[in-house]
DNA sequence: GTATCTGCAAAGAATTTGCAATCCT
DNA sequence: AGGATTGCAAATTCTTTGCAGATAC
């Protein structure tokens, strides 16, 4: 892989950020940097990060995909806000083992992602599914 | 809601199948009793039995998403032949009720995929990721 | 009878791709 | 120089939606 310096920024907006940006808030973001980079510059860029494992994509259900970092490997999204939250939990390499000892299945990532109300949202306001 | 064999048929398909299909999958199970369905009447359909919780979408990362039963709650994605294998285990309700201990964050859905490489692959043929 | 549901086809959203020009090394 | 990368725009894929007719209750 040669470099650019499309896919240092966008390496850059990912790894310096904790918002779980879509591909599309990525590509705004880089634009105030390389105004004139292309959406499918950003889409090219992001998968073949991913295929490198420099960073790793998030699917969500009824969300659009969303990117992070490679070292943080568990999420809670919010059905409510939309907001994707960090965990660490060193419990994800005890079930990584439960899996790979009982079903012979090595996992090769953890992009977990729990779907549930946060904290704020409900102490806000009701449960608002697909606002 | 009201009945419809449409609806009806895909809840069937859903219920009485392991292979976790996509909306296309189903839509072309579904033809064979209703040869004239739509495939918009199967997303409507599949929007709809999710919202009611009868089913539950799984979101992959790379890859279509998939429906299934509500009843197991636990998925190996391969990403060598595609397959999911359901797993069920007692160790999410304690996962659950950690993320709500310490995070106030109550989970609403545990549609958790594990993404990695089956026995069956392992044992067959080297990883081929995006065949 | 009337609100819901359907098939159809068109629209919309997200993502990929072909190509000529440009950029790294 | 030569292969990788880019911007652009068109193409592809997946999903939703508007509408007129059909169906459930």
């Amino acid at each position: 892989m040669k470099y650019s310096k499309q896919r240092e920024q966008i390496l850059n907006i990912i790894n310096n950020s904790y918002d779980h940006p879509t591909a599309y808030m990525i590509y705004e973001k880089v634009r105030k940097d390389i105004p004139n980079i292309s959406l499918g510059t950003v889409y090219r860029n992001l998968n073949s990060l991913c295929t490198n494992k420099q960073i790793r994509r998030l699917a969500i259900p009824n969300d659009n995909d969303r990117f992070d970092k490679i070292n943080n490997h568990f999420h809670l999204y919010c059905v409510s806000c939309h907001n994707v939250i960090d965990l660490n939990n060193g419990l994800l390499l005890e079930f990584d083992k439960i899996i790979k000892d009982n079903f012979d299945f090595e996992v090769l990532s953890n992009d977990l992602v729990f779907s549930g109300i946060c904290h704020d949202c409900k102490e806000g306001k009701e449960e608002k599914l697909w606002n």
